[in-house]
DNA sequence: TATGAATGAGCCTTCATTCAT
DNA sequence: AATGAATGAAGGCTCATTCAT
């Protein structure tokens, strides 16, 4: 099979370009999680990445692009796995539940991921304007277009503002994360995510 | 009266030593809330305190004091007040309420104080762990008990944790304040104090 | 007749190395002129000329011998025309006039040639010690001879050391292309290459 | 003598700031001089005013401002002495002798200096056109007048543009200056003031 | 001959902290 | 107690050059 062998010599050569920015993303995400973002040095990163400090920049305009493209990925990847199981789910109490699992779930099966999400992209209020005016408010958004669903349908009470609902469903989400990783226990965090879904249904009953 | 004359005679050298940490906090949480922990300079919290910048040293250990500082103080003043308005009031529920009052009163009548709180304290992991192991501990252990108080009163469920609860609650809470603080719209952040308890003991009543 | 072959073939393939070569220092001619040597890059060089960085160095030793070899190739051209021009002229004053003519010719008609003389070339001391002690060297000398020339004809005073006249001469056409490259004003920087040589003849004169 | 003691006590303290400052570019002249301005580190630099690398931020805004505050201090200084020495000189012709005697004897009596005016400062076209559109302007302005003034009194011819006179003067003495720093021999540069005056003169006169 | 991704040495600048006065 | 000039460690980023293909 001389088309296999060409093939995995193509892959010897370089890796693809998407590869080797994963790569360093990934090597960004394990750094900032363990060092935190200013004390993680790119070059750092690099070794980490097992590549030289320049490589870094051939992928990212400088440090700070690494933590808004760590951002940005995650968020992109789970809006797109969140609208794939969201699909033909019609009841708006469980499209929140999905949501709420798939939330935990993703920070609770990568611990760095999550120190990363809950820690050092709050790091200050630049950052945090950038992020809540885009991807976030995508996943709020969908989170209250739910509630709102449920309210139209007679299941929620309707005199809660939507939006506000939205807020303390994902305040209470964003909060068992942050302790998660803030414990010393170790224990699954993704099974926290329906008993504060239960709360919260429980909450907006009429 | 050899002590009030003693008093007088400080005050009159110069200001007591307490007003100048006061005031050297003060400025440290307009610089930090406005430019960020790590854009604020030493020398600006100086200057904008009046003070020379070697003068800080004399107050605080370093910078990283400056803002463990604040965030003790204000939980202190926090908790203290906190007992105060919780005195005499004995249904816990109701305790509840005046604990999530006071949380978003305070942080909404500066919104500074709310800036440093919500997102320059999150800076690392290292503050976020010394933070959430002590007097923030201390909150959600005042609303931990009062829920375990409403449970045994057999007005709250009792097959929720309490601890799992009282970070739900304490979630909605935070998230309402980082909400309030990124928002471009001015609104009274302590109006929503009794929304989200309201929403909470819904959720959790029998 | 192969050899017409093989050089179409040449050709054909790619461009011959001289235009290879030609095509780059073309290039950096114009970058450095408009960003300055150290502000241009090899990368911004490369792209100008439409190949790869890596190939520059295929036919430069490194980015010093692209502006060594701005400044051989311009010299030893200028010389060659210099020679040409020459020949014939007996009369040492109009060899003087024909070489300033030239001189200031040459570069007023490549404003980016211009700059890349009288500006980035002169960037070290090392690359000056280079530059003055060889082709520079050549021109010098060439004028020295001709002011020596008119001495010994009785033209010129002999009091006057030659090689003190020829620098004289040379720092006053030197100045007018510096002051033309600087100069917002568009006029022909050619036309006072008679006007320095008559006001050197007319001081030289007995 | 208490009085003196104090005072070189106050001395010892700390070194005024002009000094200091005076210090610091007098260390840059050198190392400019010798390394080249890229070459040269600020490091360097404040090694050799015996400071510490930071300190040179507190009297400069960066390293482009040695540079400049070389050359403005310069002109400035040359400037004034100028003046001083053309009290009292009426003759326009004797004015010229002058301004070309001091220009010389300032760079001739420090080498360094010298260096860094004829070669470092000429690094960029950035630089060529902010030194030669303020101070240096001021200089030929000041030549230009004395050659106008001698036109008037028909002591030089008229048919020469007063602008184009001071240009030729100023590049014969710019390149004796380069010369002279890149020659091996050593000369002394101001001795050559009064040939290109000399030069210059016949070549102006009626 | 040509490519261009990767390298990694090199440096300016910032700023928390100190300390002589 | 207060000052503020001085310190010097630390790190993000650039870019000339290389080399496997």
């Amino acid at each position: 099979m001389p088309l296999a062998t060409h093939s995995s010599r193509r892959h010897a050569r370089a890796q693809a370009p998407e590869d080797k920015r994963e790569l360093i993303l990934r090597a960004a995400i394990k750094l900032f999680a363990r060092r935190g973002f200013f004390n993680a040095q790119v070059a750092d990163v690099a070794r980490e990445a097992g590549i030289a400090a320049g490589t870094v920049y051939l992928y990212f305009k400088g440090k700070d692009d690494l933590l808004i493209s760590i951002f940005e990925r995650t968020m992109r990847e789970g809006m797109e796995e969140g609208r794939k199981v969201l699909t033909g789910v019609t009841d708006p109490v469980e499209q929140l539940r999905v949501l709420a699992r798939l939330h935990l779930a993703r920070l609770g099966e990568d611990r760095d991921l999550a120190v990363v999400f809950q820690v050092e992209l709050r790091q200050s209020i630049k950052f945090m304007e950038h992020f809540s005016s885009t991807l976030l408010q995508d996943y709020l958004k969908t989170m209250r277009n739910a509630i709102a669903e449920a309210q139209r349908g007679g299941r929620f009470r309707q005199e809660v503002s939507a939006t506000f609902a939205a807020k303390a469903l994902f305040g209470a989400l964003d909060e068992m994360a942050t302790n998660w990783i803030l414990s010393r226990k170790r224990y699954a965090l993704a099974g926290q995510a329906d008993d504060v879904v239960d709360l919260f249904v429980r909450g907006m009953t009429q």
